[in-house]
DNA sequence: GCAAAAGTGTTCTGGATACACCCATGA
DNA sequence: TCATGGGTGTATCCAGAACACTTTTGC
C-alpha cells in the first residue's frame, strides 16, 4: 500500500436535491451542456477540488445549484466507482449525496438561477422512456429507496415540510413517500410523541381548520 | 463543473474484515511500519490503481489481507473525505468497506501470510485505550453499527457462519451482534421460515445433538 | 343544512415477549 | 439417574391495522 502519491483520481461529487411538489417526490436535473451526454438530464455535481474536503463540496454544489446553505438534511448516499464514466480515459468516482428540502425554501433563491434546473418527478424519471448521463438514474433509484427506508424507522420525512405544519400535510408526505394511503387515526398514534401543538390553527377550505404543529423539542435528533 | 482533468485526489479502499470468535465480533487489524501512524493500529487498506474500480480494489484488499477472493459478504460502508489524512500535504479520500467471513474460513488462509495482522475485539479496541491510525475508529464503529441495524431487518448475521449450523450457533452470533440474550423459543420462531433442516445432526458434548440448517432456498436474497 | 375535511375513540389481530416444559445425550 | 443443553408449546402483552364516529368550517 501506501503509493498515494502516484495515483490520483478524479472525484466527484453527485447530487440528488429532493423535494416534494404537487404530491410528488422531485429531484432537480440540470440538463447537460458538454459532451459527453451533451442535451441529457443530469443530477448537478461538482468536481471535488484538490484541498477541499468532501462535505464542502457538497455544500458547494448545493448552494450552486438551490442558493440555500444551512439548515438543510444532508446525507451522503454511495460512491460509484465501478464504472468508466465521462471520458474513457479520464476515471472518475463520483460520491453521492442526498438533500432534503421543503418545497417553500426552494421557491425563494431557486428564480434566480441561471442555468435551467427543472425538478422532476422521481417516478416518472425512472421509467423506461428516460435516458440519463452517466449512471444517474441509479444513483436517483438508490436515493429514492433509501428515502423510502428511512422514513418507516427515522422521522427523515419532516425534513419536506417547514418547521410548522399541519397533520395532515405531514401525513400525505408519509403517504407519497411510502407509496400508500395510511389511516388518519394510527398515523397520528405513530407520530404524537414526535410533533406538539403550537396552539396556531391553519384554515384551507370549506371544512373544519387544522392545528398547526411543530416538532418536539425532545424528537429533533 | 468539468475541471476533472485537473482535480485529482489519492483514493484508499479500507477494509473492515470482520468475523466472530470465541464469542466476540473481531476485526482484522494491521501493525503500520511506516510513518505517519507508525507502529499503531491500522485497517488494512489500498491505494486505488488509476484504471482500477473501486470494487476491485477492494477485493484486492481482501485477497491480500486473507487470501479469499469469492463467497464473501462485501458491503460498500461510507467515504471519508472530511480529514486531512496521511501526510498533511497529500489528500486522501477513502471509501470503507466490510467483509463478513466465517470464522472457519479463515482458519484455512489466514496462516500463510507474512505481515502481521491480528483479529481484535471490536468492543475492545472501540475503547478509549486505543489510538489507531487515521480516522479507523470511527470506520470501525459505524461498521458495528451498520451491522448491529442491518442484523434487525435483514439476514447480514448468517454470512458468520458457513453454509451449514445449528440453531443454538446462530442464535449466538445475533446474541453477540445484538448484544443481548434472546428467548430460544421466539428467536427460533422469528427465523423458521429462512431456515431449513439438513437431516444431519450434530453432537458436541454430554447432551441433546443439535440438528443442522441450512439457508432456505428461498431465501437467499 | 350540507359537503368536506379535521380530529378522536374503540375493536381486532398478529407478532413479539415471557415462561414452562419435554427430550436426547454422556458420564 | 442426573446434569446439560437442545427443542417445543402456550399464555400474555402491545403496537399497528381497521373501522366508526364526532367536530368545525364555508357556502
Amino acid at each position: 500500500m501506501d503509493a498515494f502519491r502516484h495515483e490520483k483520481i478524479a472525484v466527484a461529487v453527485d447530487f440528488l436535491i429532493m423535494t416534494i411538489e404537487d404530491d410528488k417526490l422531485k429531484v432537480l436535473m440540470v440538463r447537460r451542456n458538454e459532451e459527453p451526454f451533451k442535451g441529457a438530464l443530469a443530477l448537478p455535481g461538482v468536481a471535488v477540488a484538490e484541498e477541499e474536503t468532501l462535505s464542502h463540496a457538497a455544500r458547494r454544489c448545493l448552494e450552486e445549484e438551490t442558493g440555500i446553505t444551512e439548515n438543510i438534511y444532508l446525507e451522503q448516499l454511495y460512491t460509484w466507482g465501478d464504472d468508466c464514466r465521462r471520458d474513457p480515459r479520464n476515471r472518475v468516482i463520483s460520491v453521492s449525496y442526498m438533500a432534503l428540502i421543503p418545497r417553500e425554501l426552494l421557491a425563494e433563491s431557486i428564480g434566480k438561477r441561471v442555468t435551467e434546473v427543472l425538478f422532476m418527478d422521481v417516478t416518472e424519471i425512472l421509467s423506461e422512456q428516460y435516458k440519463l448521463a452517466f449512471d444517474h438514474k441509479e444513483m436517483i433509484a438508490y436515493g429514492r429507496e433509501r428515502i423510502q427506508n428511512k422514513t418507516e424507522y427515522t422521522t427523515i420525512a419532516f425534513h419536506f415540510l417547514p418547521e410548522e405544519f399541519t397533520l395532515p400535510e405531514l401525513q400525505k408526505i408519509y403517504e407519497i413517500l411510502l407509496g400508500k394511503n395510511l389511516f388518519k387515526a394510527n398515523f397520528r398514534k405513530s407520530i404524537q410523541d414526535i410533533v406538539e401543538d403550537t396552539g396556531k390553527m391553519k384554515k384551507v377550505g370549506a371544512h373544519r381548520p387544522s392545528k398547526i404543529y411543530r416538532r418536539a423539542e425532545d424528537f429533533k435528533g
